[in-house]
RNA sequence: GCUCCCAUCGUCUAGCCAGGUCAGGACGCCAGGUUUUCAUCCUGGUAACAGGGGUUCAAAUCCCCUUGGGAGUACCA
């Protein structure tokens, strides 16, 4: 079904994209992928000086590793190229001359410190200096000067930014799919720069452009852009071009007190804000990435899209086929999410726990030899993962619940032991321990049996034997069943288990 | 300061547009139950319409004010 939904994220590449963006990013998506539409990756890289080597890859390897895709960019190329905005630097000079000769624009001369002197002022007089309707009058600009002091100072190479003129008294109307229609004061705003000096356009100027250029049809981007809003609207006026619809996502805020979520948080917090692992090219400072923390993107991406949106329903677990399926702008709500770290966490694991046994034990058997130097079969991990996964978050969390399978106890809780070691316990458990040699089918079923069947014959009291001797053979008060245990660890090592620990727990005493 | 946006449990939120069920769900937390320990699991509980004024027979829902919060206020995006 094809259409002329187009949607574009375009993020300036001055360093790892972060999970409000990643957020953007996706709600993008889901509008376009929901439409039949496009989805576009365009690079804003206008500002050199805030340029990150290796900030771009990381957006896309992100982007990738979320399952978002999109249709045309600049890995993926398309009709509307060059998708950098480094590479359309050509293009802009002549949109911002049409402006100038249309009226709409016109040539400042003003220094950065001469403005600065002035902002320093008002602010003195506790006001804000605007370059608006009023102070542009007395300003160095082409609207103070005839034609051919324009054309000396421009002849001279006198640095020059170009600056919109906003129109006297109107009221600009906007409207946005999320938050309706507004309204403001055209005196409020201020002749923003479109091309500074450096010879390159701002973002306002370049996103008009190229949006116009690559026909967007839906501006979907976070709420911090609203304030430029009717400046936007103004430019696609002025141009007489046709205007996208505007969608403005609410803000992603701190876990605690408030404000815009930062990367300072989650070092802060002890949770990631960026979806993979960055190192900064300057400082080599590393933040940490929800791939790298053992996060499924599933469950990122099934978080992140439950912030600020809601299916209208109590499903709250959902691929991104669903995702897709259930999106729409009308269920983004208006106000900021505060981001809960806790929520991620129970996401996973339920991503987690809905993996097969199989698939889950692949991934553990890759931890087991990366981080311990373990090799183990698939089957036993299988049957350990089957046992133990439900009380894990992470493939990382599966060590501490399952390291028992492995490994002997080689001390024993001091607190165990002090509770459920009693003078007759070594008896018990020796007596328990040849029992077990004549289990013929050494698995859970018949091995439970067997022990049950000696307890109460002989009076004995369930918890007192099975948690003796689940100390000897876990060396802690954890672990699930004591005949999964033993199946999977074998009688042999069984055996072991419970005669050292009666050696060691006796000769302690 | 100024401009704009926003406002339901601690958190994410449903309900609001087309006023009329004990304001629903999830995370978290607490308690009880199952269990062989721990965890899981099951059951239950905790807890909110920011305040004030209107409109109305009736307001979380519509309007206004106050308060609170956020964003923007660069030759950054």
């Amino acid at each position: 079904m094809p259409n002329n939904i187009r949607v574009r994220f375009a993020p300036s590449p001055t360093g790892p994209l972060h999970i409000g963006g990643v957020r953007t990013a996706l709600y993008n998506y889901l509008f376009a992928k929901k439409a039949g539409g496009k989805m576009i990756l365009r690079i804003e890289d206008t500002d050199q000086t805030r340029f990150v080597p290796g900030a771009e890859q990381y957006i896309m390897e992100s982007l990738a590793w979320c399952g978002i895709q999109f249709d045309e960019g600049i890995a993926e190329g398309g009709a509307y190229g060059p998708y950098r905005q480094s590479e359309r630097q050509s293009n802009y000079a002549a949109y911002s001359d049409q402006l100038i000769q249309s009226g709409n624009a016109y040539y400042a001369f003003d220094t950065a410190e001469e403005l600065d002197e002035l902002r320093k002022l008002a602010e003195a007089d506790k006001k804000t200096f605007i370059y608006n309707a009023e102070t542009r009058k007395t300003l160095r600009n082409s609207l103070n000067m005839n034609d051919n002091e324009v054309k000396k100072h421009l002849e001279e190479g006198t640095p020059y930014v170009v600056r919109f003129m906003i129109p006297e008294n109107t009221s600009i109307s906007m409207n946005d799919l999320i938050r309706g229609s507004m309204t403001v004061k055209s005196e409020t705003l201020d002749d923003k720069v479109l091309f500074k000096s450096d010879g390159m356009p701002t973002y306002h100027l370049a996103n008009i452009v190229d949006d116009h250029l690559m026909e967007i049809s839906h501006v979907i981007r976070g709420e911090e852009w609203l304030p430029s809003l009717p400046l936007h609207v103004l430019l696609y006026e002025a141009f007489g071009w046709e205007k996208p619809q505007f969608a403005h996502l609410p803000l992603l805020l701190k876990p605690d007190g408030n404000g815009k979520l930062s990367k300072r948080d989650g070092d802060r917090l002890g949770f990631p804000v960026f979806p993979l692992q960055w190192k900064d090219p300057k400082t080599g400072e590393t933040s940490s990435g929800y791939r790298e923390n053992g996060y499924y993107p599933e469950a990122m991406v099934n978080m992140l899209a439950l912030l600020g949106w809601n299916p209208g329903s109590d499903q709250e677990l959902f691929s991104m086929d669903e995702l897709i399926e259930a999106f729409s702008l009308e269920r983004v709500g208006k106000s900021g999410s505060k981001f809960d770290p806790e929520k991620t966490k129970w996401f996973n694991h339920q991503y987690l726990i809905r993996k097969t046994d199989e698939e889950l034990a692949a991934e553990w058997l890759v931890w087991l030899k990366t981080f311990k130097n373990l090799d183990i079969t698939a089957n036993q991990a299988t049957k350990i993962v089957s046992l133990v996964k439900e009380r894990a978050q992470f493939v990382h969390e599966l060590w501490d619940e399952a390291y028992f399978f492995i490994e002997a106890p080689e001390s024993y809780d001091e607190k165990v032991v002090k509770k459920r070691w009693k003078a007759d316990s070594p008896e018990q458990m020796e007596t328990l321990a040849t029992l077990i040699e004549t289990v013929e089918d050494f698995t859970a079923g018949p091995i439970d049996e067997k022990i049950k069947s000696w307890i109460t014959e002989n009076e004995l009291s369930m918890g007192g034997i099975m948690n003796a001797l689940r100390l000897l053979l876990v060396g802690a008060a954890k672990g699930p069943h004591l005949g999964d245990i033993m199946e999977v660890i074998g009688r042999e090592a069984s055996l072991k288990r419970i005669r050292n620990g009666i050696k060691t727990l006796e000769s302690n005493n």
